[in-house]
DNA sequence: TAGCTAAATGCAACTAAGTTGCAAGTATTT
DNA sequence: AAATACTTGCAACTTAGTTGCATTTAGCTA
């Protein structure tokens, strides 16, 4: 990892009063350098050889959530996504683009929806969530 | 189970050419009855005592979403739920909404959504899911 | 109506994502 | 440097969903 991002990572963490550990470092330097949602197993692997315990990145990733630095990004798997907050409204995050052939996933930030419209009286809608599904261009059969 | 349930699961097994087993018949009339995305689990329960085997309620549910019968209503826990595939369009099923507060799930069938646009050339979106959270009406505090 | 057969069921064992408890280690404060 | 609250790693656990296989049964045919 760069020499930036740890620097970049370590000001996040001080930033929202978060211990400056090495498993945190690791963590949120690899999201902040993927931009894109990632599974336990899809982070602990990427940070290889000395990638922190799962335990640990479990509970890291749950602190930086409660910090609000990063949302689960509900995929349509049984796994847990995560990726940074930023590029997300307190309303509604982006939408996600899950490609059912090759599974990649995509992140439509310029992407906004409108907000849902209850349909009756008394429903508050503090959030909203939108997942997408289709070809990727990789994989769009008319291309 | 009412008699009229169980005649109308039986002849929309057999209008999609499915076997009309005893499972079968019990998870599509409870779905049908309840109208409202349900578990394994609570399929389970509702069905008590004589309830079929897990695996069985799975690979039931499993054929019902492979005759497109059944959808599932992915929620936003790690389980999942399953609903009668009805009040959809190809692209999109409705919204549901689910309570922060008592964890009650609603179904916003009435609720249409604009389909998001790809932001560029080359996706193709086949499938559009919305979740929403919040308060609902028995929680609202300012009501 | 009895028999045939492919499809469905039930049970036990398994997989894998996420959780919990606890002893040992360490970042920050003083 | 010492104190301590927070964090880590490990082992054991929980639970949703899966797999394999022997047994049963729905729907068909004779
Ligand atoms: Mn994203
Ligand atoms: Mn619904
Ligand atoms: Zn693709
Ligand atoms: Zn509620």
């Amino acid at each position: 990892m760069g020499t930036a991002l740890k620097r970049k990572a370590k000001k996040l963490l001080s930033s929202v009063k978060l211990r400056r550990t090495n498993p945190r470092v690791a963590v949120l330097g690899l999201l902040l350098a993927v931009d894109k949602p990632l599974t336990q197993d899809q982070i602990s692997t990427r940070l290889g050889r000395n990638a922190p315990d799962k335990v640990t990145i479990y509970r890291t990733l749950e602190s930086f959530v409660r910090a609000g630095l990063v949302h689960r990004a509900f995929l349509q798997e049984r796994v847990w996504h995560f990726e940074l907050a930023d590029d997300c409204t307190e309303q509604q995050c982006h939408p996600h683009f899950t490609c059912t052939s090759c599974g990649d996933t995509h992140c439509f930030t310029g992407v906004t929806m409108p907000m849902a419209r209850s349909p009756e009286k008394g429903f508050v809608i503090g959030h909203q969530r939108v997942q997408l599904e289709g070809f990727c261009p990789k994989c769009n059969p008319n291309l």
